[in-house]
DNA sequence: CGCTGGTTTGAAGGTCGTCAAGAAGGGTGG
DNA sequence: CCACCCTTCTTGACGACCTTCAAACCAGCG
């Protein structure tokens, strides 16, 4: 799994890249460097003015509160842009760390706009890149406010599945996943208590087990169906369906209850 | 307010426009039409590829569950791009409607293609809109994640008057916001009563009083207080200011209760 | 072998949701 | 002009989800 493939192989879901294209995004990783985990590479309220292209490990978008509380903002893993957002503001909107050892290569603002002017096509993929990574952003707003804890993490964990199955780093019963409670629970929202005790619930409900980093999914049909998991947001080449519109219910029938759905 | 000047004064925030990419903006609003309040522009699922400069009025993305759940993702108003993300996706993520009467005018992704390949520059000033509006999508995000209701509801109110600013619609003692509680508790992760509730105690705190339409923000200053508000992440042109970065606590003092902060 | 970071579990309490019902406004028609 | 209706707002009571506090447990490691 080399790290150009990933990228290459993500941009070229959205269009086929001509050889131009693919030899530019190759140059873009020509100087990689391998960074340790838990390192900063972006900070809030600075002109840092650059992305990182992440060709191998896991980081996370973070912000931080006065309070001391932290939101994690998403997890980008291998073949992902980090800080594409920031680059564009004048001051970074966001904090970003790596969570495991980490591969990354530079993308200075300058030369994103000469890309631009260069090979626009390339721009607009980036820019499908971006829209994509909004898009989950856009579901993991939803997690946050509207599905309860069970919702929210069984959601969380569909997510990263799918995503890692992209680049093979994942099957239908379970990944390697890094992340700590603490960072779930910063993800979604919640407490460290609280994520420990819906992980057993899930464990109980013979849906998953996580433990020493892997994650084991032992009923995926019935997991996809606790979080209400549709992954068209991820907008994979091979989703053929297109799903009826969706109805609000005006009046509240009790089946609306944030309670776990039976 | 001639809706030309909200997107092209927005974007000049960023670059100086050339008079060819003004053209093509004004080209782009050229052909607008007037829609009524709660008219559907796009529609989750649907295939759509299209995104409407919204030259006057207010609209909401949001996103619906399968038990009825809404999740309202953000507001767009005059000036504002909608459906920008979703005309790169294949199928479109979320659903947008006006709220009030507006006035849009519609951009093919065909033609967004166009304009990335022949004025860069300009792509390059609609990606940066992008980003901002993502900024916002993700600073959403903290405020349900890690905000309690008041801190929201101030959080929340004190953007939309930022922004109204910038356009010439708000004052540092009010603005009209055209937005039932309903609203608010959809786009905030909370009940409608709960809602009812919070505002009530910002009444009476006198910070801000909502009537019949009309934000009065009569404590501005303790407003902001409460909600931690830094509009930095709206990336606006005169924010000077390079904060220190934040620290995170890893211990767990009582301060970081989510209490209100008294 | 003690230290450290992560996990697990219990008990108590608070924020917020649900249910229910009444009040207040705005528009329409008699 | 007033009765009527609708939507929106408002308030109370009760309960649930989730947080906080506290402490024990476990694994890896110097």
């Amino acid at each position: 799994m080399s790290a150009e493939t990933s990228l290459v192989r993500k941009l070229n879901a959205f269009i086929t890249l001509s050889s131009d294209e693919v030899q530019c995004l190759n140059d873009l990783q020509s100087q990689r460097y391998t960074l340790k985990p838990e390192t900063p590479l972006i900070t809030e309220g600075q002109a840092t003015q650059k992305a990182f292209l992440l060709a191998d490990g896991w980081a996370y978008n973070y912000k931080l509160l006065a309070n001391g509380r932290r939101q994690i903002i998403s997890f980008p893993i291998s073949g992902d842009i980090l800080g594409l957002r920031s680059a564009l503001l004048r001051t970074a909107d966001h904090s970003a760390a790596t969570i495991t050892a980490a591969e990354v290569s530079e993308v200075s603002a300058r030369k994103l706009r000469k890309i631009f002017n260069d090979l626009p096509r390339l721009g607009i993929a980036i820019f499908w890149a971006a829209s994509r990574e909004e898009a989950m952003i856009v579901e993991h707003l939803v997690d946050v406010g509207r599905r309860n804890a069970l919702e929210r993490i069984a959601h969380l964990l569909l997510e990263l599945g799918e995503r890692l199955r992209l680049i093979g780093r994942a099957t239908d019963s379970g990944f390697a996943c890094p992340l700590s409670q603490e960072f779930l629970a910063d993800a979604l929202g919640l407490s460290l208590v609280h994520v420990n005790r819906i992980l057993r619930q899930l464990r109980e409900r013979g849906l998953i087990t996580f433990k020493s980093g892997q994650i084991s999914i032992h009923d995926l049909r019935g997991l996809t169906n606790v979080a209400q998991f549709d992954s068209s947001y991820l907008d994979h080449p091979t989703e053929p369906e297109l799903t009826e519109p969706r109805k609000r219910r005006l009046v509240s029938p009790m089946a609306i209850s944030r309670g776990r759905p039976s």
